[in-house]
RNA sequence: GGGCGGUUAGCUCAGUUGGUAGAGCAUCUCGUUUACACCGAGAAUGUCGGGAGUUCGAGCCUCUCACCGCCCA
């Protein structure tokens, strides 16, 4: 039935949920609130595969508490992204030839705003797409105004409170986008590069002590060769000079604990302008920090005349070539090091020393372990817990002044004589500078930006209109799980943590973290760009449907485990759509949505006992999976219950019974069928939110949405049913002994039905007219007695009971002969088994006697089975 | 170098207080009977990475080795 084509309904549900203001959080409702903060994407992003999982995710949560009863906000938004951002509209400039510099800070900035209200946030749309349900009226971003003044009270407060301040370090300077960037936006990449020996001259000698470096070009600012005390071959030149070469400088040799022994020639070179580790060393020893590049990358006048304004590449092999004319380089060794790379720009990252501001990230990060170990926040899976620790405990000052353009301008103003005055605008940085001059100054504010991650880690409540005491921040903070992948934990989730517990009144922002995997492609590779290997899931969900995308996703989504995503297995999942779809129409050829309505308690017929009972273990399963965030049982249940239970045997079941006069079963069964399928809609409805909505609406005659229908009520039932169970195993059995002797199922069969215990046999008498129809039966009968063994019967054996068919040809063939045996060797092998295992005694007496009891009973059957055959075989 | 995760059917993966190993896909055989061939029925498939230990009993716990992946130095 081509009517149930996903293009045709999807986009109208989802205006129809919006037109009625579905995805809207009330804030003046009594209902419990649940609330989950979407990680704001990057206004300049478009949707990518890992959107879709976390987005997927996350909406299955929403729209499953929607329906518990909760009053839920699902908070969304975009970052401003500054970098990126600003690559994006420099690019577009650059191809009309234009340099932001031409048009000034302004006129760029403007630029920006209008890409941004232009083709900015495109991915919010995709996220309608995928059938995401947030809060869209409460949409914000970064740099909207109210999280713009947000940023400014927070930064000026930590500057009150001494947790932000300037200083002269060390950054990680990206010579192609000219800005500094966090240790978290450097990328350590493995290289190979070369390793020289260098000979450096002992002063006024012939001798020399030769130090090893993979960057030639930075000896140009080295201020001293370090060794270590304990190195007998170096100890005794402590506190001589060394002549650098090419510059001729004298620098000391000092001892330091630093220098390891055995690594390279055990004398290092200390450049502390240009590596982190002799900053340290220089710090110690009180040594000048000589900056030789400037900020391209290129060698400053702190150099020999004939190497400034080189690139540092290009001095590099000018440096080689001229120590090799002086036969200063001993060996020169290929090696694999790491080096770092800007994680945007991919140049490599040049550690230099400079003014920039920074949050002692130190003393904010002790509350937010805290709130982990205490348990107020919690992992899941919990393991993440120990990667988080080790960052926080060892976590540095995070810089947070950028050298952009687009992003929160630093709120700090400089005097005349560059004095500092942090404000949350110009005219209280003027008023106080007045008050300190004494008289009217001019003040700059500092050129810089915030780094995006500083404006993201307030998210959790500058969206809810902080630092405004509204009913919003009361209501929505904390939230209740944070759902985002292991590689953003350092970048926000440990931010948003220090952040929100220090300004909200040690509060966590969240109660849980769920942290889910990561999507390769399906050989287990990253996808990216550049490997060709990226799927698209906005092709996906035109070609498969959103639901069958977020079905995939959704049960792909084990903890602790990549997921490997190939095409096949959402077209697996499309499948089961469609199946459901089958279902449903079925169920409106029997007019099974035209029901009278029973009590539960009334329920007769043990097919319908038996599936009501089974969709009870749904409910169950579906319950744990969720508060335990595993979403891949959560959609396992319902396919292997829908598939596996409904559809295979249940609706099978019924087709005789609609074709027989038993009115009252006709109803009792109608009833049961639609009901469970609506409970089926509700329990799939968060992970395929259009196609249930779809098929509810189409089939089910009432107008109430899924989206905000009430979720499924727990039900008991006092009787449970045995039979089916034993009707299925019987069927089963049939059907093989048919395929396998090539007996046509449309030959109708007379059976003969054995047990070694009665009470099985009249388990099967309660639905002698199901085995009948489904089993294509002209005839059963219940045998008690020992003429069962019967020449013109072929015997099969079945978990519980002989099934003796009769058959044309009078002999036991050689084929049926030779299945007998072949069962019976299994039974002999099994029952092997556990005779050893109940003859162990100590096995008797440690193991649990429900254990005991257990394979006892396995013993017995084995015995019985056995028996049987044989005398099946020897008559 | 430190940490984390993985190794189970041909492929992708489930498998929590330890109790005769599961699913989907793919494969093979058969099949159009009140939904569904994007389907149904049936079949085949495993030293649960190697080794050792704890235990009456180990895919699961401990140790060790190997290989793969990620994060951090």
């Amino acid at each position: 039935m081509d009517i149930f084509n996903h293009k045709d309904y999807e986009k109208l549900w989802y205006h129809r949920w919006v037109e009625n203001g579905c995805f809207k959080a009330e804030v003046g409702s009594k209902k419990v609130p649940y609330t989950i903060m979407m990680p704001p994407p990057n206004v300049t992003g478009s949707l990518h595969i890992g959107h879709a999982l976390t987005f997927t995710l996350q909406d299955i949560l929403i729209r499953c508490f929607r329906m518990k009863g909760r009053d839920v906000l699902w908070q969304p938004g975009t970052d401003h992204a500054g970098i990126a951002t600003q690559m994006v509209v420099e690019r577009q400039l650059n191809e009309k030839g234009i340099d932001r510099r031409d048009i000034g800070r302004d006129e760029f900035l403007n630029k920006v705003w209008e890409w941004k209200e232009h083709s900015g946030g495109q991915i919010t749309n995709q996220l309608r797409a995928l059938g995401t349900s947030p809060d869209w009226d409460k949409e914000r971003f970064t740099m909207d105004d109210g999280l713009s003044s947000a940023v400014k009270k927070v930064f000026v407060k930590l500057f009150n409170e001494g947790l932000i301040y300037k200083d002269k370090r060390l950054v990680n300077w990206d010579t192609k986008l000219l800005t500094a960037i966090s240790d978290l936006e450097v990328e350590q990449r493995e290289m190979e590069s070369q390793f020289w020996y260098i000979k450096y001259t002992l002063e006024n000698t012939e001798n020399f002590i030769v130090v090893a470096t993979t960057r030639p070009e930075t000896m140009l600012g080295d201020v001293a060769v370090a060794v270590n005390p304990k190195d007998e071959r170096y100890n005794q030149f402590i506190g001589e000079n060394l002549i650098l070469p090419i510059a001729n400088r004298k620098i000391p040799i000092i001892s330091d604990d630093y220098t390891e022994i055995d690594k390279g020639t055990g004398a290092v070179k200390i450049t502390p302008a240009h590596d982190f580790n002799d900053f340290e060393v220089g710090k110690r020893h009180g040594l000048k920090n000589i900056n030789i590049f400037d900020q391209n990358g290129c060698l400053n006048k702190n150099v020999p005349p004939e190497f400034e304004g080189l690139d540092r590449f290009v001095a590099r092999e000018k440096i080689v070539k001229l120590l090799n004319q002086n036969n200063l380089i001993e060996k020169i060794e290929t090696i694999i090091n790491v080096v770092p790379h800007g994680d945007r720009s991919g140049t490599i990252i040049e550690p230099w020393l400079m003014d920039q501001w920074y949050v002692n990230a130190e003393a904010l990060a002790k509350p937010a372990l805290e709130s982990v170990k205490s348990g107020e926040t919690k992992f899941v899976p919990k393991s993440w817990e120990n990667t988080f620790f080790d960052w926080m405990e060892n976590i540095q000052p995070w810089c947070i002044s950028r050298q952009l353009w687009w992003g929160h301008r630093i709120p700090a103003w400089y005097g005349p004589d560059n004095k500092v005055f942090v404000a949350e605008n110009s005219k209280d940085a003027q008023k106080s500078a007045d008050l300190f001059y004494g008289k009217k100054v001019l003040l700059n504010q500092d050129k810089d930006v915030l780094d995006t991650w500083f404006s993201s880690a307030l998210w959790p409540f500058s969206t809810l209109n902080w630092p405004e005491e509204s009913d919003l921040l009361k209501k929505y903070y904390p939230s209740d799980v944070l759902v985002t992948g292991f590689d953003i934990i350092f970048f926000w989730v440990a931010r948003m943590m220090m952040m929100g517990i220090h300004f909200m009144k040690g509060l966590s922002p969240f109660k849980e973290v769920y942290i889910h995997a990561l999507v390769r492609d399906e050989k287990g590779q990253k996808m990216s760009k550049s490997k060709g290997n990226v799927m698209d899931p906005l092709d996906l969900l035109e070609k498969y449907s959103a639901d069958s995308l977020r079905f995939t996703l959704c049960a792909m989504a084990a903890q602790g485990r990549d997921i490997k995503l190939s095409e096949e297995r959402i077209i697996g999942y499309r499948n089961f759509s469609t199946k459901i779809i089958n279902a449903c129409k079925f169920l409106k050829l029997n007019d099974c949505y035209n029901f009278q309505d029973l009590d539960i308690s009334d329920i007769k017929l043990p097919i319908n006992i038996w599936i009501l009972n089974k969709l009870i273990d749904v409910f169950d399963n579906v319950e744990k999976a969720i508060t335990n965030y595993k979403f891949n049982e959560y959609s396992d249940s319902i396919y292997k219950f829908v598939w596996g239970d409904y559809c295979d045997w249940y609706l099978e079941f019924l087709k005789p019974v609609f074709k027989s006069k038993f009115s009252e079963d006709i109803n009792e069964v109608k009833y049961v069928s639609s009901f469970i399928m609506k409970s089926i809609l509700k329990l799939l409805h968060p992970i395929k939110p259009y196609l249930t909505e779809e098929l509810n609406l189409k089939f089910f005659d009432d107008s109430e949405m899924l989206i905000t229908s009430s979720w499924p009520k727990k039900f008991k039932l006092d009787v449970v049913d045995l039979s089916i169970e034993q009707l299925i195993d019987i069927i089963t059995a049939l059907r093989a002994y048919r395929v396998k002797n090539k007996v046509s199922f449309k030959n109708f069969l007379k059976i003969h039905i054995k047990s070694n215990n009665l009470k099985y046999i009249e388990l099967v008498k309660k639905n002698d007219f199901l085995l009948q129809h489904i089993g294509k039966l002209n005839e059963i009968i219940y045998v008690n007695d020992n003429k069962f063994l019967e020449d013109n019967l072929d015997y099969i054996q079945t978990e519980k009971f002989i099934l003796g068919i009769e058959k044309q040809s009078n002999n036991l063939d050689e084929n049926q002969i030779k299945l007998l045996i072949e069962q019976k060797s299994k039974a002999e092998e099994d029952l092997t088994k556990i005779e050893k295992l109940l003859s162990n005694v100590s096995f008797l007496d440690n193991a649990p006697k429900e254990v005991i009891v257990k394979n006892e009973n396995l013993k017995k059957q084995f015995l019985t089975k056995i028996k049987e055959i044989n005398e099946i075989i020897s008559n």
